[in-house]
RNA sequence: UGGGGUGUCGCCAAGCGGUAAGGCAACGGACUCUGACUCCGUCAUGCGUAGGUUCGAAUCCUACCACCCCAGCCA
């Protein structure tokens, strides 16, 4: 066996072909360039991981370079939310944090470079008179006009364009390529629009900015990025942004694409989301359903199962659906090993335990995680009266049932083994209370003479600790949400996707816990504080994920 | 009918001419004071299809088929 690192994908297998070759000098750049015009999903997070993984592991670097070429779109709110995303991932820019924005004048010289070189021209058509000119797929587009005005009148034009001469929209900057390239982006494609708009950086300096597609590349280049990663549907993209590296004569990153996420059940795409948020299906950016990073954060799903996630679904080529269960895996897979353990009744059902002492009380020792002694015990008190959940009683159980029903027995969790002797019905016939006793002889330690397979969590009903939970379903009913042209997206929300619940009973220990922090409620699933609605006085808690539950399948 | 890209198990995904890794899901079973966790099994004579080259092909060649992306003064 080899003790190198094996390369898990093409990327990282091009990186380290590039490195062992010395490509450049042996050094390795690389970037994560957001848009600042709305918050960080889980698509973005493949893009960091992948990005900063592969520096990190490969002695490079990766820079955070916002890519803020459109004033209209973008604000600083969403820069300070997509730098504390990546933090919260786990990433660290160092020094390198950027805008396009910085490079405005960089860019701008280029273009009279290009102007120059008669490689670029003002145009005066309309949008509408472009796109009319442009072609189409299987037809070569025509030559603007105005395309061969001269080097002269060109300059003149583009600088009365930066001194605000003209109207929004009235000129615009074209590369002079190929009106007839097979590939839509050589077709003259704009380089400089005119936007007389604050931009949340150079405020009023500029009235014309440039096209992602003009500035990208170049920005790439001047931060010496060795490898441009991006997704797929920028390669038809490549030619045109190596084309303006080698007009210009600098340094020329090389671009790989790969496929973007797709997560079923939820939507991904910017404007979706947004969406989403501003007709208030969802209570914001940060809703525990949103495939949101602030919305993950909120919903308890730990940064460390995120990058898990992002390792274990690779990274290709082909188009991909990845299943909410690899996510969830990855998620049950780090909170089984971090959150505390607790029992917390959601739909409670009153147990009198009829040979118990009225007023006495027990306290039982258990352990806060049982597979980590090390983290220590805590105490739960008992009583004569418990909640227990109503599911764990049936009247007429299954065979294949082994919790509660009248004449059967089960185990308190930690406590003594009771057995249901009686039912208690109110008015409409409904279960009301269960009359139980109990056996001594069972607090840690099997009970005589039977088998007793039920094992259930419950609460003492004098201490319990009155909580909201919040249950969290996925948003969607659909795996590939407006995939279907003819339903709209927004019918395909699950009206189920959130249940609040508002008295459930906590376990007393529960009144400790902190803001965001995470615990297991014992055989429901991960649960953790409400960052923004749960007060000291007033616990709210969010359903994470659920336990594997093998018997709702068998069910 | 232009250009770019992709097709390996239900979902991802290794593989780069030597006889199909792994994860998720699923299904059995063991263990268990969480029907959880853990553990142990099962799960592609087959790699979009059809030909061809070769002792040997998922890997090379040819043709075909399917799906995705591109006609913003968005990114």
């Amino acid at each position: 066996m080899s003790t190198e690192a094996q390369p898990r994908d093409f990327i990282r297998n091009i990186i380290a072909e590039d490195l062992a070759t010395n490509k450049h000098d042996g050094r390795l750049a690389t970037r994560f360039p957001p848009e600042p015009n709305g918050y960080l999903h889980i698509g973005h997070a493949k893009s960091i991981c992948l990005n900063f993984g592969v520096a990190e592991e490969m002695g490079g670097q990766c820079h955070l370079r916002f890519d803020d070429t459109n004033p209209i779109k973008e604000e600083t709110e969403f820069i300070d939310a997509i730098k504390e995303d990546v933090k919260w991932l786990g990433f660290d820019w160092g020094e390198h944090e950027y805008y396009a924005s910085n490079y405005f004048e960089q860019l701008y010289a280029w273009a009279v470079q290009l102007i120059k070189a008669g490689k670029a021209y003002v145009d005066d058509l309309s949008g509408e008179q472009m796109r009319e000119l442009r072609g189409t797929l299987t037809e070569p587009g025509q030559n603007s006009p105005h395309r061969d005005r001269s080097v002269e009148e060109n300059l003149d034009l583009f600088e009365r364009m930066r001194n605000g001469e003209f109207k929004d929209g009235e000129k615009v900057l074209r590369a002079k390529i190929d009106m007839a390239a097979p590939n839509m982006n050589l077709r003259d494609p704009a380089m400089y629009r005119i936007l007389k708009a604050h931009h949340h950086r150079t405020g009023d300096a500029w009235c014309i900015y440039p096209m992602y597609d003009f500035a990208h590349g170049q920005s790439d280049s001047i931060e010496q990025i060795t490898h441009s990663i991006c997704t797929l549907e920028f390669a038809d993209h490549r030619p045109l942004y190596d084309w303006f590296i080698e007009q210009l004569g600098i340094f020329a990153p090389r671009q790989y694409e790969f496929a973007r996420l797709n997560l079923g059940y939820t939507v991904m795409s910017k404007r979706k989301l947004q969406q989403l948020v501003a007709e208030k299906h969802v209570s914001g950016w940060d809703d525990p359903r949103m495939p949101t990073l602030v919305g993950m954060r909120r919903r308890g799903f730990p940064a460390k199962a995120i990058r898990t996630f992002c390792e274990r679904i690779g990274v290709g080529k082909s188009d991909s659906w990845i299943d909410m269960s690899v996510l969830e895996d990855c998620v049950r897979e780090e909170l089984n090993e971090e959150a505390p353990r607790a029992m917390c009744v959601l739909d409670p059902l009153k147990v009198v335990i009829t040979d118990y002492p009225e007023g006495q009380e027990e306290i039982f020792s258990a352990p806060i995680h049982p597979q980590k002694p090390e983290m220590g015990q805590r105490q739960i008190p008992f009583s004569r009266e418990v909640y227990i959940e109503r599911d764990d009683f049936m009247e007429e159980p299954p065979k294949k049932f082994f919790r509660l029903g009248p004449g059967r027995e089960v185990r308190l969790r930690y406590g003594y083994v009771i057995k249901c002797e009686e039912v208690i019905y109110n008015d409409a016939g409904e279960v009301v209370e269960l009359r139980c006793s109990h056996d001594p002889a069972t607090l840690g330690a099997a009970p005589e003479g039977r088998k007793v397979k039920g094992i259930i969590h419950w609460v003492s009903a004098d201490r319990a600790l009155p909580v909201e939970v919040r249950q969290y379903d996925r948003l969607f009913n659909v795996e590939s949400p407006g995939a279907n042209k003819d339903v709209d997206f927004r019918e395909e929300i699950n009206p189920e996707s959130m249940k609040v619940v508002t008295r459930c009973f906590g376990e007393p220990g529960l009144a400790l816990a902190s803001a965001g922090e995470a615990y297991q409620f014992e055989r429901l699933g991960y649960f953790c504080t409400d960052s923004r609605d749960s007060r000291p006085d007033a616990l709210v808690f969010n359903r994470t994920v659920t336990l594997r539950d093998s018997w709702a399948k068998a069910k």
